[in-house]
DNA sequence: CGGCATCCCACGGGATACTG
DNA sequence: CAGTATCCCGTGGGATGCCG
């Protein structure tokens, strides 16, 4: 039955295979969290308090561009899903303190991998979106 | 002192080590790459190419939810950036099928670590929220 | 100093209709 | 079947200003 319909079936390429069910269902939680930290700054929050603790304005002077407003919204983003603790001081002026948590911690290892990934790759990708632009310019 | 070398391969101890160089320059290929691919339908789509090319039609049927026009968009965007590879055989109807390139596979491996720390990590981050936002309600 | 509030614009992305 | 074109709205995110 079913004429016309190929049924694709998976000559895997040299890789080997993997436990992980690539199914729609089953990747949906990853796609989820990469579009949670795959904003504008989230990672590169991240990555700023790897290093230990920073406050806010230290923290702002970082990471260069950052409004902070959006510093605040990404911040606040990072807490609620238990990644960075918020630590308030009310001195004159006030001092608030961001710190990775254990969850935060374990975010890095995957996201250095990527963030590795990206560092190795990127003039291959450069390279191959100048191809294609040029192919049609 | 500036950083001399932009390296992001941390021996990932559970403390955060003294000497990251995380610099802002140095992190912000990753983060580019993140939201490069960190947009709604990218993951998804590499990872479902993961066993082997699919047609675009068969693409559109297995990643529930996606409309014609941002499988499309997607595709052309993974094309452009060398991660899959876009072969039309033109018969009638036309038959097009997308595949991952070596750049494409290879990208697999973090994404899948991520997936995993997404799926190990989820109810954490879920519960985080919730408490978050339940102290406030 | 840290951080809401407001305005405002650009872009992502869904729905629909049309073409080769 | 695969894609393009159009419409349209929700959101992301910058700039600015005010308040503890």
């Amino acid at each position: 039955m079913a004429v016309g319909t190929p049924q694709v079936t998976a000559p895997l390429p040299p890789e080997p295979p993997e436990r992980l069910a690539h199914s729609s269902e089953s990747c949906r939680p990853a796609s989820e969290i990469l579009m949670r930290i795959g904003d504008k700054w989230s990672v590169l929050i991240v990555m700023m308090l790897s290093g230990g603790p920073l406050r806010f304005s230290e923290l702002k002077r970082r990471i260069d561009g950052i409004s902070q407003r959006m510093l605040t919204l990404t911040l606040r983003g990072l807490e609620r899903d238990g990644l960075v603790t918020r630590t308030v001081t009310p001195t004159i002026p006030p001092r608030v303190d961001y710190e990775l948590t254990a969850l935060g911690v374990s975010l890095r290892e995957p996201v250095n991998a990527l963030g590795q990934w990206a560092f190795d790759n990127r003039p291959a990708m450069l390279a191959a979106r100048a191809a294609y632009d040029g192919r049609e310019a």
